[in-house]
This record gives C-alpha cells, structure tokens and sequence, in this order.
DNA sequence: CCTCGATATGTTCAACTAGACATATCGACT
DNA sequence: AGTCGATATGTCTAGTTGAACATATCGAGG
C-alpha cells in the first residue's frame, strides 16, 4: 500500500499539539496542492483517491486551528492553494527534515557499516 | 489505537533499507524487553498483545537480518534479552531522536508560535 | 518425570481503513 | 441560461489489522 513516502532515510512526524501533526505525507500534498493548485490533481499524483486527499486537506486546516490550505469552487480561479501559514508550515517543515538529516547522518552511516558485519558475519 | 508512541514531540523513524527500519515504537518496545527480560511482560506493558510483541521482534530480527533480540525457552534461564547488536541499535536511535530534538527545537517554537498567533486572530 | 513460566504459532472475529462510486454544489465564462 | 472543471460529501464494499483465544513447545529444577 505505501509507496515509500520517506524522501530519503529519515522518516519525520513533528507533533505541535494534541490535534496537530506535519509528516512526510501531509507535506508532500501540501506542496503538491502548491504546484498544482488542485486537490485532485495532487491527489492523482500522489497515488491516492481525491476523498482522501481532501480529508487530509480537512484534517490539516482543523488540527492546525487556521486554514492552511485553502480552496475555490467555480469559475476560473477555482482549486486549491496554501495560505501564508500553511506555505509557513510546509517550509519549515522541510528545514526540519534537512536538518534531521543533517543531525543523524553519522548514527545513519554507523548503523549502516553494523548492519553489513552482521550480514557477513552471518554468511562465514 | 495508538496510545502516542511519540516520545515528546519528534516521532523519527529511520530506514536502513527496504527490509529495516526503527522507529519510536520498535526502540520502545526494545528497551522494555532489555529491562524487564520478557517480550510477554514487555508487551503487557506496552498494551499490546503477545502475538504484536512477538511479531514484532521478528520483523526486527528478519528485517536487520540479524538477531537483535534473543529468546530462550524453558527453565530458569527464559525469557528475551538484546543482542550486542542490538543494544547498539536502540543506543543510537536514542541518540538520533536527542539530535533530532535539538536539531529542530528551533523550528518547532517557531511553529507553534505561529500557530498561536493564528489562533488568537481567529478569536477576534 | 512432572511442574512452571515463558516462548512459539495458528485461528477467528471485530474494528478500522481505504478505495470505488455516485452525486451535489459552486460560480466564472461563453 | 447552460457548460465545465474542480470542490464537497455520502454510501458501500473489500482488504487490512489487531486483539482474543487456544495450544504446542521448551527445558531447568524440584
């Protein structure tokens, strides 16, 4: 079912409160929501049904408190977009991932190298 | 279902490869087989079942492709206990999670600072 | 040789989840 | 007024998951 979303090694889920939480997941739609500038679109890129999109979309403004992804019906500007905040929380989230990265690159790199000995070990 | 396995407010999870990864629940439970000397009674306390716990302990054991826990049935000696390896593993993902926390304390007052201010324009 | 506590493993049933469908709604534009 | 593309939402079904429940197994020690 999960194609992976870890972008990488690190697998980050922050937790500001009770109701709210940003993980690789939910970035990742918010950005697409941001290239896109359509909740299905970003939906059908991501592998994922709209209704699950939009409900992700929903569980992210009312966790958060305040709207930041924010939809227009009809017309031409219809679809959706991030609101300041939202585009906020979606930068920093990825400055967290690279710093996390950053920070662990060396236990990474260490447990690596453990895992390879084992392994050889494993085949004597 | 999920009694918060978050550890304060970073919930990491690292992937070594396709096979392995640890996160916040896996280390958990790791350290409470290393302190109690049981996967039954590590689980017990975990709230989950034996079977979860056992299972688990394989899919760490398989997906690292060496024992990281042991087990050893009857008589006096029984129970579970961790591999050096093992040990290794679980010390370094608690150091991950220190690095993580530090690396994104910053980033993480920020957040909820702005998510405070967008609560309180919402009020008025 | 029988007990005891813990591991090992299969089975079954309930709950949750996600996806598929099916519509309803909206509003700028022609 | 009617079209069109995208949001908004409900319903139904199938697949996954996990917790119980039920045993089987092991082996030191009395």
């Amino acid at each position: 079912m999960n194609t992976d979303r870890t972008t990488g090694l690190t697998h980050l889920r922050v937790t500001l409160s009770e109701r709210f939480y940003i993980g690789p997941g939910r970035a990742d739609l918010m950005e697409l929501i941001a290239g896109t500038g359509s909740i299905s679109e970003a939906a059908r890129r991501m592998g994922m049904s709209y209704k699950r999109a939009w409900s992700l979309a929903q569980a992210l403004n009312d966790g958060f408190g305040a709207p930041l992804i924010e939809t227009a019906r009809g017309g031409k500007g219809q679809g959706a977009s991030l609101t300041p905040a939202g585009r906020e929380v979606l930068e920093r989230y990825r400055g967290m991932q690279e710093a996390t990265r950053r920070a662990i690159a060396r236990d990474v790199e260490a447990l690596s190298a453990l895992q390879s000995i084992c392994l050889a070990a494993n085949n004597t």
